[in-house]
DNA sequence: TTCTACTTACGAACAGCGTTCGTGTCAATG
DNA sequence: CATTGACACGAACGCTGTTCGTAAGTAGAA
């Protein structure tokens, strides 16, 4: 009996990672021959290029020049390769260890990683929404925060909401700016200069709108994650950071 | 030459809502004729009913009994529809007086009545998310927070990007809620223990994790929502609220 | 009244999506 | 050689958003 994807997935969701199954041996039948690497590779490819919005198991499929049915011999569903994606996507981040003198530099180090990696493959935060916490590698993550907060003195209880809170915003954040960039390719400023006019030409309804609009409409995407985090970040009753 | 829809959306957006257009006579051709507030509020049932995932044009002109083509004669897009959801959510929001004593519980109050709405019509956040912020009815929002803070003493700068970084997050938790509520219907303690199970059976390279976990599942979604907006809030740096 | 102009409604169709089913094809095994 | 089992895949189903051409009915003009 051959595994079916469903069972494939069982076995990734698995929570002791050993055995890594031994691959039956390279049966080259075909040049390449279709594996779930090969299908979450190409995926990357092709959201990292056209965006997510793209990614169609038929896109997939085409890319890897044979039907849309060939892939579910070895992923479950879209669903299940948005999963996996957003499993790949985490692996890639580097959690150090924990220093109780620097431990928000290092939170918000990771924060930066993970809304790289999303802003990398724009769109993609929409499956990492999606996706069960229960991934083995989204788990390795926040792990790895939670490390980092209990090292700067924050106690359990608020360091577990903290991480959800982050993690949280950091997935807006990043789909926000990848729609905000689908909308109009062009470059900021000219969108930072409409958005004055428009503040500018709203009616006296809008009294603080109006006035504060320099300061609405100031800042990179990346100072308002700053910004954010710092928000979240500074009020926490933890050891006081160096950094 | 009548209004294309694209004339109305452009209406819509428009700045100065003044001169409400007064409708044609009504042509009482149809015993319901079809109108974008038909649209709208039968949208809005299908949605508190059956969830954002299935509202479809087809599915809106169904119980409008008619075809999906009649639709797009009022609303340009489903984009379009749903930037209309979003805006009539937004317009149902009570926007307090500013009060300087107790500008942060008047801010949580507004961010709760959002989360309340979004919850109410589960999985309308996602259209939240697409939503251009140039809507009047989300600048309306925006403008009320932006008033409470400024009452509150913050900087104009920080209360900018802190209305950014509240709607975001309020958005993001609406949205995970309702998927997660989706996934399973049964009661959430179920959830819990499931999730405390498999923290339990972890392998030993997720000490913390296993360590915290009750902290980790610990808390109902509104425990959650009502730390993160503390988090965000409490930090700021206004003037001290007596609430 | 009759004719025209115009708005509104809608059936049919198109291209695309995720997914399933039945069948074909090859490697290794008995 | 024959059989088995894993893998690949063409075709199809039901769904989506959207467009087009056309019909129906009202309002105003001749």
């Amino acid at each position: 009996m051959s595994p079916t994807p469903q069972q494939r997935r069982a076995a990734r969701h698995q929570l002791d990672p050993s055995a890594p199954a031994a691959r039956r041996g390279p049966s080259g039948r075909r040049k390449k021959p279709i594996t779930v690497e090969a299908i979450i590779s190409t995926a990357f490819d092709i959201v990292e290029k056209e965006g997510y919005e793209a990614l169609t198991m038929r896109r997939v499929a085409a890319a890897l020049e044979t039907g849309p049915s060939s892939l579910y011999a070895h992923v479950v569903n879209k669903e299940d390769l948005d999963e996996l994606l957003i499993g790949r996507l985490c692996a890639e981040i580097e959690l150090p260890a924990p220093d109780p003198a620097t431990w928000r530099r290092q939170l918000i180090d990771v924060c930066t990683q993970l809304r790289d990696q999303y802003l990398r493959y724009p769109g993609i935060s929409q499956a990492a929404f999606a996706a069960a916490p229960s991934n083995l590698d989204t788990l390795r993550v926040s792990e790895g925060m939670l490390a980092i907060l209990l090292a700067g003195g924050v106690d359990p209880q608020t360091a577990a909401w903290t991480i959800d809170a982050l993690t949280l915003y950091v997935n807006a954040h990043s789909l926000e700016v990848s729609l905000a960039a689908r909308r109009s390719d062009e470059a900021w400023v000219r969108s930072r200069d409409e958005m004055l006019n428009r503040f500018a030409a709203l009616p006296d309804t809008f009294p603080q709108t109006k006035r504060y609009a320099a300061e609405l409409t100031a800042g990179t995407t990346h100072d308002r994650f700053a910004f954010t985090l710092g928000l979240m970040l500074d009020g926490l009753p933890g050891q006081p950071s160096l950094a």
